[in-house]
DNA sequence: ATGCTGAATCTGGACAACAGACTCAGCCGG
DNA sequence: CCGGCTGAGTCTGTTGTCCAGATTCAGCAT
């Protein structure tokens, strides 16, 4: 119990870790990039394919394996006069994945855009201010990051002062 | 003008995209992984080894591209009666990744934990409730998602129902 | 000297990415 | 009915990256 060197471990281990599982389904550059497509939209395999220059092989296999995975549904879809073909579309699972990467594209516009003003911002309805991410309690107000503590649940272990 | 067909492709094509700029930084497995053992604390070559268990060769090729990338810096320490040796700290940069880790890690909470209590949260302080991530405006307070827009701000283009 | 330890590098084989051409299904016009 | 068109893939050979295990290397210790 004595605090002597600080642990050397992460509280969690990546086994137990639902981020380290997160990593794996979509911790993967082109998986990341059709989920960006996605999100603003994109749908069809060639417009996959033309937007990110993605090789045909390596983009059958991801759409493959998210919608084996539920992030991505197969649907058809029929322009008229043509044959049915597939699309993919989101699902809730992969919807709820919008927070998560509007929290990146807001770190990447501050720490990777070289000053220049955000191509995209998520806007308030009301007023157009712009909106950023953080923690809210319960009531939907912000608590400041001196404010929060991390805790484990199981295995006893409280308050380690990481992930930050 | 006609709304005719939804937009085919991205309202911000991949180039110029921040966030698939992340991607190319960080989007690779292990270099995630690298960056939750960080966040969590961790800061010497052999511990991420033993953490991870990545390979010898591909951690020392990460942790040297993280270094030039300004995400983890570079210190020597030394135990007492040993020869200093290099640790990797957070810097500003990759200390502002938690906030998009704490939201993939509630993501991943929500849709990957099969139903389990989460294994760690981000808790208030004061009265020890779990905080959750959310979009806030400037006065910080909560704006719900049907209350959100996005905005794009060069090419004139306004208001794509995009990004969810 | 010799050993120990943490931080790497070296090596050969397995695996995945890549570009480009090809296949395939179905709808069309003639 | 035939050949062409289109979107969505698959096939192929090459090139690159990953990986495990062994080896190197620096400096402090006995």
């Amino acid at each position: 119990m004595s605090r002597a060197s600080p642990p050397r471990r992460s509280p969690l281990p990546p086994q137990d870790c639902n981020l380290a599982r997160a990593f794996a389904l979509i911790g993967d550059r082109w998986t990341l990039l059709i989920l960006r497509s996605a999100l603003y939209g994109v749908r069809r395999f060639d417009d996959f394919a033309a937007e990110l220059g993605a090789p045909r092989t390596v983009l059958a296999d991801r759409l493959k394996r998210l919608t084996a995975a539920g992030l991505l549904a197969r649907r058809d879809y029929r322009e008229p006069g043509r044959r049915a073909r597939p699309e993919y579309w989101l699902t809730p699972k992969s919807a709820a994945l919008r927070l998560p990467f509007v929290a990146l594209t807001q770190w990447s516009d501050a720490w990777l855009g070289e000053l220049r003003p955000p191509p995209v911002a998520v806007c308030s309805r009301a007023n157009g201010e712009a909106l950023r991410v953080a923690l809210v309690d319960a009531a939907g107000r912000e608590v400041e990051a001196s404010q929060q503590r991390l805790t484990l649940s199981a295995r006893g272990a409280t308050g380690a002062e990481a992930l930050g």
